[in-house]
DNA sequence: CTCAGAATAATTGGATTCAATTTTTTCGAG
DNA sequence: CTCGAAAAAATTGAATCCAATTATTCTGAG
């Protein structure tokens, strides 16, 4: 059953398995499965977790999961309620806000501190990135092409941590909105202001450009986040009509 | 032995325990015991974590106590390597020092956030807080009075979020100094510049509040590190004649 | 037919048990 | 005496089993 953890105790890296040499813990395996989940989108907010389900899924015992589930409930993904069962977790308006909020800051200081050290390698990197983007039309890579694009700005000013946190903020937040309502404002509009906002590095004017980046993310925050409250709205409205 | 747990589940809350109604599972026990160990110092950085004495000493069994280490772990607490344990994680000089510009970033953003909503009652429980420091000569209780001095000023904010963040690393960081090189610059010097940044909230002058706050925090971080480094090196070295 | 309450099932929390891996100790060759 | 390999002990990882709690179904009185 659970053998595939089992028998890969030689050096047999022959299959898919394990890209590096490291030999992964059944639970963790269970954690990146579970939060590849959550933030596809493929568990969406509000769904519940049944440890049994999840464990026969994944061909492993409940204790795993479990301690899955602890990991993921510490990273924010997951609630957690004593004898009620985990649920994917959810993000208040007010929660939402804030949060970019906080990226606004601290993407605003990582360009600060990257732009003397940008080079036009990175320029040109932002740039196909930007190109990548407008021509792939799938919603669900555009993401993935958005983060890398700021954070090829970001990346020289040497902040792993903070990248690492703006990242996790960023993943976090994102899943919370529904397809439909992604992408406000249109993909032209982010891709002139990507294009504006490389420019402003490439001219050095370091207040121009944080300001920019700064109400780039704010302003996008600001129509997505209405557009979700009016979903929201409608959804409850629903409910009450049902 | 262990078998009283079992059978006395009898979570006696006789003493000081669960003081809201809401029964608290094991494991989250076992994190909250752990995390204040680890946060006071008591299980100090590179600490082993032995899944079975730490279950002997709360008097469970050892499942409950990898649940709170994978929790501690997503929280950054301790680190978890296969089939070798648990210790109590450390932080690089890098990381300590992108912690504090973190820090200096947020907390001056809540800051200009708060001022315009500050009153005097704020102002005066701030100046509360600082003479408790001054007053109060213990080391350990420092820490938590100076936290609770920013959180005083960050508080009309409401961004609860940023704030927990703020904290975690606040707290996370601390506990990296040893006892020897805390309040470096003195105690005298801490209240001159808490006493000023209030007088400058005061006075309504966000942008050199601001400053002010962001110098506080980098300089004081600066000094911490570098006599970290010197007593790393000097660790080193003795290390090294052994 | 509806609703309160008991019986039952489903689900979580935790302990015990077993397997796999690492660390320590033992023992022998050089 | 030192070094290295093999055996033993200690430790972690995970599965199964049991207890406690919550959700669901069944039943009967009104």
């Amino acid at each position: 059953m659970t053998s595939s953890a089992a028998s890969g105790t030689a050096a047999g890296p022959a299959s898919s398995e394990a890209p590096a040499g490291r030999r992964k813990t059944t639970s963790a395996h269970v954690v990146d499965r579970l939060r590849e989940r959550i933030l596809s989108g493929d568990l969406p907010e509000g769904a519940q977790l049944r440890q049994e389900k999840l464990a026969s899924e994944l061909g492993v015992s409940r204790v795993p999961v479990r301690e899955a589930l602890h990991q993921l409930e510490a990273e924010g993904l997951v609630t957690l309620v004593t004898h009620k069962g985990a649920v994917v977790s959810g993000l208040s308006v007010d929660d939402l806000e804030e949060t970019y909020e906080i990226r606004a800051q601290l993407e605003g200081w990582l360009l600060e501190q990257a732009m003397p050290i940008l080079s036009e390698k990175d320029y040109a990197r932002a740039e196909a990135l930007v190109a990548e983007m407008e021509s792939d039309p799938r919603d669900e890579t555009w993401s993935d092409l958005n983060w890398r694009f700021h954070a090829a700005l970001y990346a020289p000013a040497n902040r792993p941590r903070t990248l690492e946190l703006v990242h996790k903020l960023y993943r976090n937040a994102y899943r919370h909105f529904p397809l439909p309502i992604r992408l406000t404002g249109g993909r032209e509009r982010m891709s002139r202001e990507h294009r504006m906002l490389v420019e402003l590095c490439r001219k050095g004017d370091v207040a121009a450009a944080r300001e920019h980046l700064t109400t780039h993310i704010l302003l996008g925050a600001r129509t997505l986040i209405s557009r979700l409250k009016a979903l929201r709205q409608k959804e409850a409205a629903d409910e009450e009509v049902r």
